[in-house]
DNA sequence: AACATTCGCAACCGCCTGGGT
DNA sequence: GACCCAGGCGGTTGCGAATGT
């Protein structure tokens, strides 16, 4: 993990936006020889810039694979999800966005989410205050489950669609870790968040400590149809068990389930 | 047309973590 | 165990472009 100390000239580090021809010189060469330790690239790459601004430029910019333009629609329910459940653990996020940098999302969330989560949260005021208190809190991550759907005619977005579909392990672990959050109801959610929630299990504790044997019960299947995506049904847990590393789910006393092991798995 | 404000985004900063010494 | 340092991360800043007045 860490680099030999190395020998370097006390040089002045170049700040601010890069030239096409640093651009050139990085990329060509990390193209050439790896970027190994980050703190030697820009000696020998011939760059007047530090280890952490080369590294920044890379995996922001020049790096092979990364996706420009506009977020798609099932980007925008991806990182509101994750958001909801993760908080601002833009690295995190951004792993289950293929092509798109933490810096990416992060910026996509201060410039446009956040503010469409204000709006939401304004209007869940607005019902609370006419005496609809069916929603709680959290008023975003509710609106974002009830909302998010996959397009069912593309069932390449959703491995849940085919009940008898084994997943191999090695693919199991690619699976998009976006539809165990979608998969939740909104109770879950109001416990991940600490918030009050009708069925007492908020506490302001931390959502791991919470057993999710509940949470995968029938009770939570057939929560609510409108929180359903992945075509038309909401997954049963037996379907879960298969589609997921069970190994995952449980510790070895096979009680209780992790969120944060199934998030990084 | 001129100025003000907002937006989008690249990059920097500072803190934290983990591994080597 | 303490220290050092590279790498990683999230928060923030700054600047050009776009939009509004």
């Amino acid at each position: 993990m860490r680099c030999k100390p190395l020998e370097r000239p006390k040089l002045k580090h170049k700040k601010g936006f890069w030239s096409p021809d640093e651009d050139e010189k990085l990329r060509d060469y990390i193209m050439n020889y790896g970027h190994g330790c980050w703190s030697a690239v820009p000696l020998n790459a011939g760059l007047e810039r530090n280890g952490k601004s080369c590294r920044l430029r890379w995996n922001n910019y020049l790096r092979p694979g990364l996706k420009r333009g506009a977020f798609t629609m099932q980007e925008k329910e991806t990182v509101l999800t994750l958001h909801g459940l993760l908080g601002n653990k833009w690295s995190v996020i951004s792993q289950h966005l293929s092509g798109r940098t933490d810096n990416e999302i992060k910026n996509y969330w201060h410039s446009y989410l956040k503010k469409q989560v204000a709006k939401s949260d304004n209007l869940e005021a607005q019902n609370t205050n006419t005496g609809n208190t069916e929603l709680l809190s959290s008023s975003y991550v509710n609106s974002v489950t009830r909302n998010l759907s996959f397009d069912s005619s593309d069932s390449g977005n959703c491995p849940y669609t085919d009940t008898n579909q084994q997943v191999p392990r090695a693919q199991t672990n690619k699976l998009p870790k976006i539809l165990f959050a979608d998969w939740l109801s909104l109770k879950e959610f109001h416990v991940y968040q600490g918030l009050a929630c009708k069925d007492g299990f908020s506490n302001g504790k931390n959502y791991q400590d919470t057993p999710v044997h509940g949470l995968l019960s029938n009770e939570a299947s057939t929560e609510s149809s409108e929180t359903v995506n992945c075509g038309s049904n909401y997954p049963n847990e037996d379907m879960f068990r298969t589609q997921m590393n069970i190994d995952q789910l449980f510790n070895s006393n096979g009680e209780y389930f992790n969120i944060d092991d199934f998030l990084y798995m």
